[in-house]
DNA sequence: GATGAATGAGAATTCATTCAT
DNA sequence: TATGAATGAATTCTCATTCAT
């Protein structure tokens, strides 16, 4: 793996756990064991760093949506789609993704340095989205689609941020909600 | 107004438009027009300020909470809890809170420093509004009441973070789901 | 002395000797005994260092100035003036100062940071100079002016840059020059 | 064009524009369009980029040199070797040569490093012109000469730092005391 | 209680130089 | 010759905290 490489991933996991502000470049280099002189050499400055995570793990969170396959059924639309959403979220290896994606997203400072990209991806994921619900007949696709979306942020926002979060229930009342 | 309610009053402020970390203690020093010497003899540190902004904060969505007191009609319990909600995160003046609040709980150096406060909170709202979904006659109102809680966690977010969120038909569409 | 006053000492010296961009400030915290802290708390940063460096010694040479005393003669008004002016960048403890603001001025970068102070104080050099030719009935005061300072410049920097510039001889060729 | 001969070209420009110091070497390779490696393969350090451009500029300022030649007339020989000096420093072109120049010779650290060249050039600047000034009949050619010299410099500083310096006035006046 | 000078640890960043390819 | 990745020492600057007055 390029150095270039190990930086994004070592910021990767040091932004998720302590959060970007206090994840000093020093820190970097020495989970990515390289110097901080190669750093900014592949790396304007650190909001760049920022940038490079925040892109990487965009990309593994489109890798990892690809997989969902064509559902035939109408009726089964709405419910593997949340499924697979739920199931992303619980995935071990993707918490640190997901708590890097609010530290960042919440965070005044840090989600100017990446606000474009923040606004590409949520373009996307309200596109496909509304898509689903204007296909079940849904009124108002757009405004449910939000709605949506703003409701899963939140559960998985509580379930990242408590230990005790019963995520398997939670998933089961939102299914029923959504699809009776 | 007391200095220490002025280093309160200026920190809320600053916290939740740059964030706890990219506030230095000088800059709440000239918000608040007090000198350093003032801050640290009315707090040992920077983290008991947070500590105290989150106090004075939780006192005033309780305040703004009392309220919202006897509904006769069983039929109008959600319908009017979920309007009040609503209602609380979007008068301008709270938002300055909403966020701060989001700053802290997300970011998980801050969420440290006052995670018991944060608990304590949570349990409240959760013991209270179990207590209307059990009313209601819902099977589940634990898991429910979780669940209700983070999505509006969620929409408050969504809200917060974007300009053009469309608040007002989401509280319907919210209301229309849950009260049917 | 106090901290400030020992840093602008300090710096003066270290400026004038090694220039602006070649001395750190951890040097300068050295000489002057002082923390970095301390420089940081009295200047803003590098710049304003140097902005209260050329500040400290433009009041140095007013009052070196300050001494030339009345003269009754026509006559003697520009020879005495030119003998104040090369006796001035003579005083060994003069040499410092007029070697600092060389290099300040000739430098772009530097000549920036304090490009108003340098041109308040050449208004003054010229109004009070050209007073003089205009007295004795020079056709083009300010032009012989300018000249004239400029002139003193070179003469000044190829002073303080040869060691063996016969100063005292080129001053009498100067004043010859100007006053038959 | 080589590519040394780039670099040079692009580091005269730029140690001209923000001084050795300010100027990195990447900007150079940025500029003259080289890599860095290929910097380090023609020049050991920094510092011979110095030399390197010093060098260069005195030979094109030789060469312009060269075209005054044979004066006739002895009464003609010091106005049109004025003329010649003042045109050449208003040669737009000459600028920057001229800005480079004075950067480097009033600065301690760079004079040190082209220390000997410096002084080699200031040698058969002082013998050409004392010449001139024997052929004239002064009584002290060594003296005058130095004098006339750093009268130039002076001047030159002036105009070149001055955006308003009336040259060509001044031009006049200086040619007026010469050749009386 | 109140002040602000002083501190020093640690942060981001710059940059000349080396070296394997 | 030419390249550019890699390095690390050095630099400016930030900031929480202490303490004498």
């Amino acid at each position: 793996m390029s150095r270039k490489q190990r930086v994004i991933e070592a910021a990767t996991q040091l932004f998720a756990e302590q959060g970007f502000e206090k994840t000093p470049i020093s820190l970097i280099c020495e989970v990515a064991e390289v110097s901080k002189g190669t750093i900014f050499h592949h790396f304007k400055n650190k909001d760049e760093i920022l940038r490079a995570v925040f892109i990487h793990i965009t990309e593994l969170i489109e890798e990892a949506d690809k997989k969902d396959e064509h559902i035939e059924s109408k009726a089964l639309l709405l419910p593997s789609l949340i499924e697979s959403i739920f199931d992303g979220m619980t995935i071990p290896e993707h918490r640190q993704m997901y708590q890097f994606n609010f530290n960042v997203m919440v965070h005044p400072v840090t989600r100017a340095i990446v606000a474009d990209l923040i606004n590409e991806r949520y373009q996307g994921l309200q596109t496909t989205t509304e898509e689903v619900f204007r296909t079940l007949g849904h009124d108002n696709p757009s405004i449910i689609t939000k709605m949506f979306i703003a409701e899963i942020d939140g559960i998985a926002m509580n379930y990242l941020l408590n230990d005790d979060f019963p995520i398997e229930s939670i998933k089961s009342e939102f299914i029923k909600k959504y699809c009776r």
